[in-house]
This record gives structure tokens, sequence and C-alpha cells, in this order.
RNA sequence: GGUUCCAUCGGCUAACGGUUAGGCCACAAGGUUUUCAUCCUUGUAAUCGGGGUUCGAUUCCCCGUGGGAUCACCA
């Protein structure tokens, strides 16, 4: 049975790395029937935000990311919130330390401030070791007795290799003398991530381990630990990392779009996740339109590359109106309602207006740019009337308004095809290129130089006596 | 600095040791068009450097260079 997990300590912030793991990790799970869950790591009482699990469940669900087991779905391997789980890492650490594997240290903050500075100007091409691991059992006594609290480093062998092998980065072996004697468990009596995720993920029975790449170094530590316990090595997908374009992390501080920035910003979760699916890993066809099922099929961890990627928001752009249009119609305009201007659809038909924004959207948020000049033609400069290749400039356009404006009173029923035509015939009477009509009309009703549909499109939504009175006054304006 | 990982167009990436080194985004040019939108076509553009191994290296090995990760009572 594969079982996967994501296991993100809660900081209020899901970044677009993170949710890659994530999204990976469910993948993999997936892909073999497997079962993929959620476990919060917050044995870091410091740093875990408040209501920030929320964030977390909110995120995978926009994401369609569903986990099988959870703290709020038990699936019999709880509780899934590692500060619930102080009794189990306790027990564990005792038998860890009884076997030898692990030694308390009693040092303060500044003793070990002093010894690490002393050592590695002794020894500076070796880690750190403690001088409490070598305390004898009368000592560690007298110790324990004096000094209420104390942490629990892990004892690395002086000698010896440990290899581990990677699904993505393959076999890696290292001296073990090249290892640091990580603390285990901390003073305030909870453990470290580096002992609680070896111990959860046994438990939990994870078979396989997908990570961020910042952890493969850690990687032997946690062998070690596994083989202390006599415990099955887990499979291990460590992932590279996602970077900006300065080559520097995504981080919050910065101000590097995270899941919910990106939403934010009229982007939708299947392009997000379409988007970041292929940073780092590709098919091995030229496919790059894919849903979450798509992905679940295709996806396949062999596949996933070793160096890290450059997120930008070009491509994911381009994918998020590709995601748009294969969106139905109905869907796309309940969830274009949320970003239409106020008034539009009451002053006007959104069907209509929606149809015509629907194909040429990149991201939401363009919407108001491109539908707010129905309600209002902005203030607009008459050298958007210059166009060379449709033969228009402002001296031809304020006589072809002029022009036009007569034809359409005539008009009856008016509609796309009737303003069309309209517009035709004055074209054929005065023998002109289409565009030197087109064109100035389509910018008289909207003040823009690009626009969502033709000029006809537009005088068929605003109507007979609003397309007159911009007309009017477009001719106004150019006669200044 | 120690350990370790990575390295193909500007970005994402493809290529059993044999390809004119392919695709997508972006960019540029042209075309279609009721818009400078959409759509179509074309183009610019890459194997980090040096040594090997081999008939032949983007691919395998070594060295260099560059970048990343890690070396917390953070995860």
């Amino acid at each position: 049975m594969v079982r996967t997990r994501f296991a993100p300590s809660p900081t209020g912030y899901m970044h677009i790395g993170n949710l890659r793991t994530a999204l990976y990790a469910y993948l993999i799970a997936k892909k073999n029937n497997g079962k993929f869950l959620l476990r919060i790591e917050d044995t870091d009482q410091k740093r875990t935000v408040e209501d920030s699990v929320e964030v977390i469940y909110s995120s995978l669900s926009l994401a369609g990311i569903s986990y099988d087991e959870g703290p709020d779905k038990d699936g019999g391997y709880g509780p899934y919130i590692q500060s619930e789980r102080r009794d189990i890492y306790r027990k564990h650490i005792e038998e860890l330390i009884s076997m030898g594997k692990a030694y308390r240290c009693f040092c303060t903050k500044e003793e070990l401030d002093r010894d690490r500075d002393e050592f590695s100007k002794r020894y500076p091409d070796k880690p750190f070791r403690d001088k409490c691991r070598d305390l004898t059992g009368s000592e560690i006594k007298a110790k324990t007795d004096q000094i209420a609290s104390c942490v629990v480093r892990q004892r690395i062998p002086e000698t010896g290799t440990t290899t581990f092998t990677d699904i993505v980065f393959g076999a890696i072996t290292v001296e073990n003398n090249t290892l640091d004697e990580q603390v285990l468990m901390k003073a305030d009596g909870l453990p470290t991530y580096n002992f609680a995720n070896v111990i959860d993920d046994h438990l939990m029975e994870i078979s396989h381990v997908v990570r961020g790449y910042e952890y493969l170094s850690s990687a032997p530590k946690y062998n070690l630990l596994y083989e202390s316990f006599g415990w099955k090595i887990p499979e291990y997908i460590h992932l590279p990392h996602i970077m900006r374009e300065d080559g520097k992390k995504l981080s919050k501080r910065e101000g590097d779009a995270s899941f919910q920035d990106l939403l934010d910003l009229g982007y939708l979760p299947s392009a997000i996740i379409n988007y970041i699916a292929m940073l780092g890993w590709n098919p091995g066809t030229e496919e790059e339109y894919f849903t979450l099922d798509d992905l679940i099929v295709k996806f396949s961890p062999e596949r996933i590359n070793r160096s890290n990627a450059i997120f930008t928001r070009d491509k994911l752009t381009w994918l998020n109106n590709i995601h748009i249009k294969k969106m139905p119609f109905e869907e796309f305009q309940k969830k274009a309602s949320e970003y239409y201007p106020k008034d539009l659809s009451s002053r006007y038909d959104i069907e209509k207006i929606g149809k015509l924004i629907h194909e040429r959207l990149e991201t939401f948020v363009q919407i108001k740019d491109k539908t707010d000049f129905f309600l209002k033609v902005p203030d607009y400069d008459i050298s958007l009337y210059e166009n060379k290749k449709m033969k228009s400039d402002p001296a031809t356009a304020k006589i072809m308004l002029e022009k036009i404006i007569p034809v359409f009173d005539t008009v009856t029923e008016w509609n796309n095809e009737t303003v069309f035509s309209a517009m035709n015939e004055l074209i054929q009477k005065e023998g002109c290129k289409s565009g030197a009509v087109l064109w100035p009309v389509r910018i008289a009703l909207s003040g823009k130089l690009s626009t969502p549909g033709g000029a006809s499109e537009i005088a068929d939504i605003i109507g007979k006596a609003e397309t007159a009175a911009r007309l009017k006054a477009a001719v106004e304006k150019l006669g200044e």
C-alpha cells in the first residue's frame, strides 16, 4: 500500500513550493491507489501561527487536493497533529537513549556557543561534537538531579558511511563523521522535526517520503535513526526548489506570490496546479495542458528533474488563459461575476459581455479593465484615432463619425448584424477601406485602443441611444 | 569553510552514446480579422569551460567554474 503525506508547519503561508510538494505527494498516492495524508508539524510552538491550519485546509481544498487521513479525518494512525503526540515521542526517545543511539545534553545556550566556537577553531573540518556525549552514568545522574531540563541528541557513529537512495537523486553516500549530532528532543519536551518526522512516518506507515530538497542532506541521519529502531526505510523523493527570477528562494518576506496571492491575482487553481506540476516534471510528451485527474494518470516520480526551477508568471498567465477557455460558459460567468464592475449587469446584457471576454482573458482581474468602458468612456487622447493600417486619423475619423450618426439613426432593429451592415453601407458608399469606419467607431464607443469585441459588438451591447450619445461626444471631442 | 546536489535557448523543458539539438512561454516579423484581441505562419535564441573514454559525447568519467542546499533546542 502506497501511503504518502504532506506535513506542513502551520505558518499561515502556503507558498508555491509547498503546494507542489503536496501535489506530488498526492499524485504519487493516487496514482497507486494509495492513501494521501495530512499531518501538521507544529512542534515549534514559537512559529505556530493561529488559525493557520485553516489556511492549509482551504488551500488544499481549493487546489482540489483531498486527503484521506488528517487531523479532521481520522484513519486510525492519529493523532495527526504532532503536538498531540508527545507521549509517543517520549517513549521512543527513551528507547533510543537506552540503546546508546542518543544522549542527553545539559549544556546551556552560552556553553554551547562557546564550545562550538572553540571546536570549530580546533577542528575546522569536523562537525561539532558536544562534550555531554561522553558523560558516564553517574555524571548523567548527577546532572539530572541538578538540572531540570535537557535536550537529547542523536549519537552518530564515529566511523563508516551511510548510503541512501532517492528516487530523484539516486544513491548518495556520506561519511558518518561528517554528520552532526542534531537535537532530537528539545528542552520543552517536544521533538524536533528531525526526530518527529522519522517516528511519525514510520508509525503512519508512510511508504514514500516526498519533501523539499532542503532535507536531502539530513536524510542519512534519518536513515541512521530508522536503522537504530530496526525499521523499514521508506522510498525518498526529494524535490528540487522553486526559485525566483533572481535565483533566490521564494519567500513570504520578499512578497513573493503565495498560492493565495495568485488566486487573488485572478489565477485559477487548476491553472496553478497545472503550472507547478510542470515546474520540475514533464510527462515526456509535448502535452502541456493537464487537469488534476490527468496528472494522476500521467505523473511519474522518475521523471522529476534534479535541478531547481525558476517560477515566472508568464507561462502561468498563458496557461491560465487556456484553463479559462476550457471552462464551460456558465461556470465562467459565475466566477466572472465576482469581478465585473458594479452596475454592469444591471445596465447591460452581461451574457453578451461574458461571451466577448471569455476567450480573451488571461486572468480574472483583467475583467474590470476590459469592461469598465461599457459604463463610461474613459478620458482618452484623440491620437487613438490614428492608425495607418486602418486608414484612420483624427481628421478622417471626425468625418466618418459624423456620417455614421444619421445612418445609425435609421436602424430600427438594433443588433450586431444590423449595426454592422449599417457601417458596411457607409463603407460601400464612401468606397473606403472598412477600417476607416470601423476603427474610429470602436474608439469613439470605447475610448480604448484594445477592446473585447469590435465596433458593432460594442454598439449592440450599449444600445442605440448610448451609441448615438457616444458618437456625438466623440465628434465634439474631435472638433476641439 | 566542511559535506552534498545541480548545470541544454531569456524562462519551463525534450533528446537508447549517432537528431539539421525538438516543444512550450516570452520576444520579433508576416498573414487572417469588425481591435494592436483571438487564430495561423515564420524567425531570433542553448548543450558553462578544459581534459579524457569512444569510430562518434548534450548524454559516461575527471578537473575547473558557476549556482543551490545543509552545518539551530526552525521546519
